[in-house]
DNA sequence: AAACTACGATTACACTCGTAATCAAACAAA
DNA sequence: TTTGTTTGATTACGAGTGTAATCGTAGTTT
C-alpha cells in the first residue's frame, strides 16, 4: 500500500470526518487545531491525490476533495504494523502498557470486556 | 524525545535482547533475519549514538554498544502516539480492529482478561 | 480592458532515511 | 618495514517529508 506521512494523515483525518470538502474549508478546519500555511495544506492534498489516497471532483474552479483510502483500512494497516514491529504481533502487551501507565478509562474496560465475550462466543 | 526510524529500531531490538555487543556481532545477528550490508548497520549504529539512544564503551579497537533508550519507554512512547493519532487516544478501538481481523489468539484473550481484572481490582 | 485575486500546478529547499562507498588510522601479516 | 585488513568516521545520494514560495490561468473588480 502507499505510505501516508503524519502530516498527510492529519489532512485525511479531516476528510474522514466530512467530505467532500474544498481546499479552503479543509484549511480552515485544520487551523482550528494546528497552524498550517495554506500552501502547505495544498501541497499535502496534492501528494495525497498523487498517492491515490484522495481524489476530487471539480466544482468549476475549485476542487472538492474526498478520501479514497478508507479510515478503517488505514487504521488497520498502521496498527497492525506497529504491533508487529513493537510487540511481535501480540496486541495484549500494548494494552498492558496502557494499563500500567493509567491510560485506560472505565469505558475502555467495558469495550474490552465486550470484545472478549464476543470473541469467546465465536471462537470457543 | 528523539525519533527512531524503523531501520534504527531493528538495530535497537538486537541490543535490547543482548548487550553490550560489538558491531560485527550485531551485524551477524541482524543478518540471521534480514540482509543488510555491514556499512549500513554501522551507519545506523552511528545515528543511534548521535541521537543518544545508544552508547558504547571502547574495547581497544572495537566499540561495545549498548542501549540507553529503554525498550519499554520506546514501546510506550510509540504505541501511545499511534493510538493518539489513530484513535484519539482510546486503545479499545485498536483492539477491536484486531478482533475483527481475527488477529487475536487465545492467550491474547487470556492476558486481556487478566489485565482487566487487575485493573478493576485497583480502580473500582 | 486592466489590474487584481483565488486556485491548482510546479518548483524549492533543508532535513531525514535507507543504503552504502570512501577515508583514515590502528593492527596484523609477510 | 611495507602491505593488507579491520574498524569507526565521514561523505554520498536519491526518495520522502515538512514547510512553503512562485507560476500560470481563470474569474472578479474597477
Amino acid at each position: 500500500m502507499f505510505d501516508i506521512s503524519n502530516a498527510e494523515a492529519e489532512v485525511l483525518n479531516v476528510l474522514w470526518q466530512q467530505s467532500p470538502m474544498s481546499a479552503s474549508d479543509i484549511i480552515e478546519r485544520l487551523n482550528e487545531e494546528r497552524e498550517w500555511h495554506e500552501k502547505t495544506v495544498k501541497t499535502l492534498l496534492n501528494r495525497l491525490v498523487k498517492k491515490g489516497a484522495v481524489d476530487f471532483e471539480k466544482d468549476k474552479r475549485r476542487y472538492l476533495y474526498f478520501p479514497v483510502l478508507e479510515q478503517s483500512s488505514y487504521q488497520q494497516h498502521a496498527s497492525q504494523s506497529l504491533v508487529q514491529r513493537l510487540f511481535s504481533g501480540r496486541v495484549s502487551p500494548l494494552v498492558a502498557g496502557f494499563a500500567k501507565n493509567n491510560n485506560l478509562q472505565k469505558d475502555d474496560i467495558e469495550s474490552l470486556k465486550k470484545l472478549i465475550s464476543d470473541w469467546e462466543q465465536e471462537n470457543d
